[in-house]
DNA sequence: TGCAACGGATACACTTCTGTATCGAAACGC
DNA sequence: GCGTTTCGATACAGAAGTGTATCCGTTGCA
């Protein structure tokens, strides 16, 4: 299922129309408010074309749910890729390190409205439904790992200390931006990326011990 | 609009109901889910009970958001209070006030999952929903100003420092539990309270400064 | 006691969405 | 090139919700 590499092109190709149009609609209406005839004429068919495709709306729901886990590891690993290149060639002091990792990850950290509503949904959606549990945490879990891996590699070329276990850590860095940038959009209705660079050095300096620290400025 | 004290009683007593009704029903189907017809019924009412007493379903979730942001500061207020008494008599050293805090607050960290989902869902209404942003905006922070005077007050009584500014150890604060709480249901779909202690002892650990403190066990 | 206002129930017309069944057209295998 | 399978459109009946209009019982007040 939703494996595009076996269907035709074709069928893969409503598919992600389907897919591209089920984010907009949730994220605009809810998942509660999201309909078949919303997503499918958004994507430009009739329900007909929804019905050969997808059994329903829960397995499509289920399908952007994994998709959208699946865009945002890609992005992960994009920036880290990113960064690691560019850290062979900068100098190795905690704040051009800390520097060039905001350069690389902040847009992470700044997602427009719509994306952090239909994250929100999602969560929503996984806590209710049962059948999408499973696939949501994994999705979570692959990118904390991951993060977790560059966070590590990043302070440890430093020689600077995470203060807390990885999943404390990884905890403390997603609520705090997902709190973040859901109170920016509610009070200034948008995120202002100085504010997020600054917040984030303000978090970094509570997660890391940077008593005994070498190349400070 | 809603001051229940200068309406009659039966008014504000079949406000109440359909305040209570809206909460279930928001929780259970979302605020997109949530119809008229269904709050009515779940109330004991039928629609026309509805609209008598309010003009429309956005009228009744922003009253929810007032009510239930209240709810939430006088619960917070409660747990400070009972703070305060225990701290009278008990002994002042860091561990002793740590396992007071805990003992008082941590009720309020493992909220049910109908509580979690219904302010994920207030939350998203807020979002999406111009005309409930303020109210929604001013709960959390009146909310937040009195945890962290509670904070404030409990640590400077030990005389520990917290590492960051008021507004960033909230936020901390706020997203570490929100995220935790979400987290614990998606996975065990339940939340474990010693594991809740746990992860507050060590986030305790992450956002104050104990270096330089008598009084440690 | 009587009447005016209020609160809640019922009825109505309208809209939106659902799932299935049927049909034509495009793509694909041989 | 031709038959078959696949894909998407159209049609249909039914369910559920909306807001308004209307009606009736209750309550409160003089």
């Amino acid at each position: 299922m939703s494996d595009h590499a076996t269907m035709t092109p074709r069928r893969a190709a409503t598919r992600a129309r389907l897919l591209d149009a089920a984010r907009e609609v949730i994220a605009e209406r809810g998942a509660g408010g999201a309909t078949v005839e919303g997503i499918a004429e958004r994507a430009g068919f009739t329900r007909g074309a929804f019905y050969s495709n997808y059994a329903s709306l829960d397995e499509l729901i289920v399908d952007v749910i994994r998709e959208v886990g699946e865009t945002r590891l890609a992005q992960v690993r994009a920036a880290a890729a990113q960064f690691a290149s560019h850290r062979e060639k900068d100098e190795l002091t905690i704040d051009s390190v800390l520097e060039g990792g905001v350069r690389d990850f902040v847009h992470l950290l700044q997602p427009p409205m719509h994306e952090v509503i239909l994250q929100a949904e999602l969560r929503l959606y996984a806590l209710r439904n049962e059948g999408a549990r499973v696939g949501y945490v994994a999705a979570v879990r692959e990118t904390m790992t991951d993060v977790y891996e560059i966070l590590e590699t990043l302070f440890a070329s430093v020689h600077a200390q995470l203060r807390a276990t990885p999943e404390i850590t990884m905890d403390i860095l997603l609520g705090f931006f997902d709190q973040g940038s859901v109170m920016s959009y509610l009070e200034l209705g948008r995120v202002d990326p100085d504010e997020q660079v600054a917040r984030l050095g303000r978090l970094v300096d509570v997660i890391i011990d940077r008593t005994a620290l070498p190349g400070q400025s």
